[in-house]
DNA sequence: TATTGACTTGCTTGTTGCAAACAAGTAAAT
DNA sequence: ATTTACTTGTTTGCAACAAGCAAGTCAATA
């Protein structure tokens, strides 16, 4: 295993932890998108990483919360970017961006965006520290596209009043899609559209009166 | 255990097996609702059930088996019940009873409606019988909403070439809707919004050029 | 038509294997 | 030398299956 052209027999604490956190990363999106998270076993998820069975359990202390390092990691990922596009976007100009970003996740990325919606849409039921962090991360998203609303000069206060309901409908729009989406990984075209759709939709909600 | 009244001392086979059903089946759907699909056990489905813990596994031969046969259920309940209320409808009209009555579910049995959508979401990337059952309901769905806008003579033909697209941005937005709701189920407000505001979109599409 | 007994079906108990969780140890870095 | 990363040993719980018990069925006989 370690036989990478002698790259560096000596690693910081710091390095060694990263590059181990890294690898169970990996392995564990790549067996939720083959396995799903029912078939992904700290056991494996060690193994696969190059360490022994026991690494994953004893780092994370449970498959909740391993899930829960790797729905961060993407969550953050995904925020970051998200927030890059839409950098002094407001209204529609920055729900358009965060639409077509979205789609281009699910081009880019799919095993990171199956991942993280696969933790996500699991973690409904189960009263645990991960959907504790999804809450969280669903309520981020939420308060940028209020933001979005409220911050644009051109949407009338009528509306803007409505920032919340409106905001709603995206994120609840989105988590639509992206299901589809899962469902339908070869429909890609059809997942485009459907992203085309939302940004008419909001297109109207944000110009009326 | 079997202290009920001398309810009846002699019950067909047929009879034991479509109680014991019916017993499993309500287990499953409070378990599940109560700790998710994770942390109910088939050992629990059956003692819960009032029988013993070998029981569901018996059956049902295996945890995705018993999911598949609760799916299955709810999901018949469910079809049985949009088609009643959409009986002889089409176009809008039809869309809005459809709307209308998923949302009167959330309040009436929400029970059932988290465990269906739990169990929905929860089967997204594990390749059982389970998602194979889940991608029927959802084309039969799917194919009803199709045929509402092409049975409605007040819908125009370039809409009409449009459908597929439409009912599957209806099909999405019905799956984001439930999972704000399933996310917040207090929240019922802002979902009765939701569901209007698809409504509305859906009035639009539907009588675009 | 009532009774009996072979057969079928529903249900329970016994057992195995696997994985999560944790404890106790070894190896690597500081 | 001590702390930190990682491994190996062990326990526990559950899914899955096998083997057995109990309740229901049905046909032959009287």
């Amino acid at each position: 295993m370690s036989s990478v052209a002698a790259s560096k027999p000596r690693r910081t604490q710091a390095e060694r932890t990263e590059i181990s956190d890294q690898r169970m990363f990996e392995a564990t999106v790549r067996l939720v998108t083959e396995r799903g998270p029912a078939g992904t076993s700290l056991t494996d998820v060690g193994v696969m990483a190059g360490y022994s069975r026991g690494l994953a359990s004893h780092r994370f202390g449970s498959k909740d919360s391993l899930f829960n390092f790797v729905v961060l990691r993407l969550g953050e990922m995904w925020l970051a970017k998200l927030k890059e596009v839409t950098h002094k976007k407001t209204g529609l100009a920055a729900m358009a961006q965060a639409i077509d970003q979205h789609y281009q996740f699910c081009v880019d990325a799919p095993d990171y965006v199956r991942t993280l919606y696969t933790l996500w849409f699991e973690s409904l039921n189960a009263d645990s520290e991960l959907s504790q962090t999804i809450k969280g991360i669903h309520l981020r998203r939420f308060q940028d596209v209020v933001n979005w609303i409220l911050l644009d000069e051109k949407i009338s206060d009528v509306v803007k009043r409505e920032a919340d309901t409106i905001a709603a409908q995206f994120s609840a729009s989105i988590i639509g899609i992206v299901y589809y989406w899962l469902a339908n990984p070869e429909k890609i075209n059809e997942t485009k559209k459907l992203h085309d759709g939302l940004k008419q939709t909001m297109m109207r909600l944000l110009s009326e009166e």
